[in-house]
RNA sequence: GCGGGGGUAGCCAAGCCUGGUCUAAGGCGCAGGGCUUAGAACCCUGUGGGGUAGCCCUUCGUGGGUUCAAAUCCCACCCCCCGCACCA
């Protein structure tokens, strides 16, 4: 019951707080030449799905951010758009439509769709209009300060526009290229294939072939394999004798090959005619030239190879390959035949023929062992890291094997003796059943990231930029290094099509490197006042690059020309891009590719000033996914926790870049925690003001309060959201804590004599928390009575005048004595029933001074000193006790004790006499405290002598 | 393989750049106590081991090294995660 009321009266304040924000237009934000700007933008969500808690953490700390650069006095622009580009939609669509069972499941119980939408969805449009605004209303239900004006979706008539104007642009520079390239590719469908249009959802990875042409007669039996440097090694040629094999003419020459590969290799651009179909067995026992070194290998039968992957022969090498090993040996005990491994790669460690060893080591018994592909991979990986080509492999003799692969690659493909061939890594099926392939697309279009001159540029933008956190900024220096041509233009999906070449759309990772710049035209766009299919290249030029006459250009699209220059104009003022932020995930693609598109297109001034990346989110420390049925969909989240507790959860659990882990307790209690705050602001707020006269522990507070808001400020700056959340949370709340306890205050509202205090102290906290939970700080604030809004409000200003060294030192102080009275206590048998606190001699103190005060203290000096102040205490003493403190000060705080001993012996024993009734409250007992060297003391256990300056000595008597 | 990140007490997680105040922040969990009719919340104390005096011993993936001193610096090794392209 309680819980529920605690829900809804959170439900009821995110609510009213919501309305306000939006009739006050707390977040729209235009040109304002009063202010500086900052604009940041992160990655616009692609709407396939709802959103689930780990997509809320790089949203969440972007508009933390921004709330935070607000209250530090920016014109801030944060602007959200929807990326409708590509084909998932359109997969998604498709099998709804298709009546997918596990679809159907997905959406209806874990994404909570009804069932009467479900039909609609089917048209890919809809279902992208639909996850669109269930995305869009989370935004607005966890807070996100953004200027929905400037909305839009990448399938736009402007963005289009927008679209075609950058790649015409690359195109004029000469950053596009056009060629062929290998894809997945379902040849029943006809289409490309990509993860989400597989069974099982399997990405197909294309792994490039060398197939090697050995010859027999007029013929060349092409082996395929990834290891041409055994070419060497070659014993014989492996054919499935039970398969169909075919003799092809094939761009001109007469091949033998499977007759599955001959089907599917059709699709990589070979001409291909057949002349005799025969099976793999009509081959064996032939003989065939091996092209490296016209050796005469012979054809036999092996069951593992396939007719259908790559071109269904394989050359053997058995010395280096677990399979052709144990088929080898196989046929050996069956016909008798005389064949040696020869073996022409060593490594450290490995025997004569070191497949034989890795066979025998993972105990490998037949040809289709399972664990033979283990074995490959295993062997591969050594001969790859350290193998060396042995002498009867001629000129490649002493070569490490990548480098010999390579050259043997090259001169085999130069003599026509071998050519490249496109297989996938693994079988894979298109969600209508047929068997993937690969398939060599033509005229295919390319951005060419790997242009060195661009890159010249985007290192220097890279240079120039901020990088959050710095760690990354080598893995982008990796990246720009090793990117080449990507291929930017699809053949199907949702988006803008190739401006040149109407046959193919522009694919979503091109279409979204630029996009920041488009979110200050979209405004004039959404209010009405530019009609978005007259859009042309002359407006973006002059817009975005200041090109052209803006009168030419206004009466080019029917506008004004005076809104054409407000246009340029805003867009001059929030340009360059402040800060982008996104996941970590998009630090190889997109957020390289928002460089080298910034960087191309415009001018220096205009390139972007910082990048921030956050780690994921794992769900109670596992991956969040579909198949493990852990997603928790950020509305429902919500509404379970409220938004600003699960703001704070999802942000608070690691550093930035870490994977932080969503734990549904910890969003408990944090909901609890801001509902307690609440409760502690109501009681503030009904304090009658007093006017008590500041003692130290008042001064602690506040001076306390100062260091907060310093390091708190810090920790925006570097978006350090974890130590912030820590700060305003917990240590602020430990803060008041030991300010109650010092005051003797078992609770808040027995603390109304420091209102004043207490009401400066929550004032502050208020606007740290602001960032964090907007609609709690904006509850708190109207309740302390403050008018506005306290996401406009000021930033708290750090006030050094207040910051107070010794109200610090000296609480500092009276928590390591409690601790250190615990520690004894601990080990007493009973109750205290007196605790006698002794306050070291002066003298003492001078020793400390004068330690501390030399670079290489020594008994002997120290002890002259001392003299001279004309101590009257046993030398021998003396001397023990420098010595003690010269070996045990580097074990001590030496800061800590350095500013202590600037103090007065006097001071330490009014701070204990003043806390005299505190630590009698903390101990329930009686507190005594002297001077070591005063005339009376009461010290039965001769105690005192332990006294040392910051450390008091300490009796205490058990009750009996 | 290449590149990047990481291995810290029961769990999560800071610290490491800029060695000492580090038995190592903070949170969760657990135990004891306070408050309370009771519970929740809240507060205090404890949570590697030992100890009738604030102490001693041991610990930061493993093994070496540098240093008066290492979680922190150097070397080697082991293990885990992520990316490697046309996929958003």
């Amino acid at each position: 019951m309680l819980v529920a009321f605690i829900a809804s009266t959170t439900k009821s304040i995110e609510e009213k707080w919501r309305k306000i924000w939006e009739e006050e237009r707390a977040y729209e934000a235009d040109l304002n030449q009063s202010k500086p700007k900052f604009y940041l933008t992160v990655a616009y969500p692609y709407p396939n799905s709802p959103q689930h808690v780990g997509h809320g953490r790089t949203y969440t700390i972007t508009d933390i951010y921004a709330r935070y650069k607000r209250m530090r006095g920016f014109q801030v622009l944060f602007p959200m758009g929807f990326h409708y580009t590509g084909t998932p939609i359109l997969a998604m669509a498709k099998r709804l439509a298709s009546e997918d069972e596990e679809l159907r499941d997905l959406f209806i119980k874990i994404y909570k769709v009804p069932e009467e939408v479900l039909k609609e969805l089917e048209d890919p449009f809809k279902m992208a209009r639909f996850f669109h605004e269930e995305i869009k209303t989370g935004m607005k239900e966890m807070g996100y300060s953004i200027d929905w004006r400037r909305e839009f979706t990448t399938v736009d008539p402007g963005y289009s526009r927008f679209i075609q104007w950058q790649f015409r642009k690359l195109k004029e520079k000469g950053y596009i290229k056009i060629g062929t390239h290998p894809v997945g590719w379902c040849p029943s469908c006809g289409n490309p294939v990509g993860q989400h249009d597989t069974k099982g959802d399997v990405e197909p990875e294309v792994v490039e072939f060398v197939a090697i042409k050995f010859k027999m007669g007029d013929f060349s039996i092409p082996t395929a394999t990834l290891r041409p440097e055994t070419v060497f090694g070659v014993t014989n040629i492996w054919v499935n004798p039970q398969a169909d094999y075919v003799k092809a003419i094939v761009d001109g020459e007469k091949w033998i090959i499977g007759l599955k590969a001959s089907e599917r290799l059709k699709h990589q651009n070979l001409k291909m005619e057949i002349l005799e179909v025969f099976k793999g067995r009509d081959i064996v026992g032939g003989n065939a030239v091996n092209p490296i070194n016209g050796q005469l290998v012979p054809i036999l039968e092996a069951k593992f190879v396939d007719p259908g992957h790559a071109t269904g022969v394989v050359m053997s090498v058995p010395s280096h390959a677990p399979y052709d090993y144990m088929a080898l040996k196989e046929a050996k005990e069956k016909t008798g035949c005389l064949i040696e491994p020869i073996t022409i790669i060593s490594f450290e460690g490995a025997g004569n023929v070191p497949a034989a060893d890795v066979c025998r080591e993972m105990g490998i018994e037949s040809q289709t062992d399972p664990k033979l592909e283990d074995a490959t991979k295993e062997l591969y990986r050594r001969e790859l890291t350290s193998g060396i080509m042995l002498s009867n492999t001629g000129k490649y003799s002493g070569m490490r094997v990548p480098e010999a692969r390579e050259l043997i690659r090259i001169e085999l493909i130069e003599k026509n003796d071998a050519r490249v061939i496109y297989e996938l890594s693994e079988k894979v099926y298109c969600r209508c059943g047929e068997s993937c392939v690969v398939k060599i697309l033509e005229n295919q279009w390319f951005i060419d990231y790997g242009n060195l001159q661009w890159k010249e540029k985007v290192y220097e933008c890279l240079d120039s930029m901020r990088i959050v956190p710095e760690e990354l900024r080598i893995e982008f220096k990796n990246v720009v290094e090793w990117l080449r041509e990507r291929a930017c233009a699809r053949q199907r999906g949702l988006g803008t099509k190739l401006p040149w070449d109407e046959n193919w759309i522009i694919e979503s990772l091109s279409d979204s490197t630029i996009y920041m710049a488009y979110y200050i035209v979209a405004k004039y766009i959404n209010m009405g006042l530019i009609d978005p299919t007259k859009l042309n290249d002359g407006f973006f030029d002059y817009v975005l690059l200041g090109l052209g006459n803006p009168r030419d250009v206004a009466s080019s699209i029917d506008v004004k020309t005076e809104l054409i220059e407000e246009i340029r104009r805003e867009f001059i003022y929030y340009y360059p891009l402040d800060s982008r932020n996104s996941g970590r995930d998009l630090v190889p693609n997109h957020l390289t590719f928002f460089i080298f598109n910034h960087v191309a297109i415009f001018p220096k001034e205009l390139w972007p000033k910082q990048i921030v990346i956050n780690g994921s989110v794992l769900m109670e420390g596992r991956k969040m996914s579909k198949s493990l049925g852990n997603i928790v969909p950020l509305r429902e989240a919500v509404r379970e926790y409220g938004a600003d507790a699960l703001r704070i959860a999802v942000v608070s659990t690691a550093g930035l870049l870490q994977d932080a882990n969503f734990s549904p307790s910890l969003a408990r209690t944090l909901a609890d925690f801001l509902e307690t705050l609440r409760r502690q602001y109501r009681v503030v707020a009904t304090m009658p003001s007093s006017s008590s006269k500041t003692d130290r522990v008042d001064k602690w507070l506040i001076s306390r309060l100062q260091e907060t808001v310093k390091e708190v400020t810090e920790a925006f700056e570097e978006l350090d959201v974890r130590k912030a959340v820590q700060l305003v949370l917990y240590q602020m709340d430990n803060d008041l804590n030991w300010f109650l306890r010092r005051k003797g205050c078992s609770n808040l509202e027995e603390a109304f004599q420091y209102s004043n205090i207490l009401k400066k102290f929550m004032e502050v906290r208020a606007k740290l928390l602001a960032p964090l939970a907007p609609y709690t700080a904006e509850e708190i604030w109207s309740i302390i009575g403050e008018r506005g809004l306290i996401c406009k409000a000021e930033w708290p200003q750090l006030d050094s005048s207040l910051i107070d060294e010794e109200a610090e030192k000296s609480e500092e102080f009276i928590k390591e004595l409690i601790e250190d009275t615990n520690k004894i206590l601990r080990v007493l048998p009973g109750r205290p029933s007196r605790i006698v606190y002794y306050v070291a001699a002066t003298w003492k103190w001078d020793v400390y001074r004068e330690i501390l005060s030399m670079k290489e203290p020594d008994v002997k000096t120290i002890l002259m000193r001392l003299e001279k102040t004309g101590v009257e205490v046993d030398k021998a003493a003396i001397a023990k006790f420098i010595r003690t403190t010269i070996d045990m000060l580097p074990k001590m705080g030496r800061d800590f004790v350095k500013s202590w001993v600037e103090f007065k012996p006097d001071h330490e024993f009014n701070l204990l006499e003043e806390a005299k009734r505190f630590l009698e409250r903390e101990f329930r007992c009686e507190v005594l405290v002297y001077y070591e060297d005063a005339s009376e003391v009461y010290d039965p256990k001769k105690r005192a002598v332990l006294a040392r300056p910051c450390k008091p000595a300490i009796y205490v008597e058990v009750e009996k």
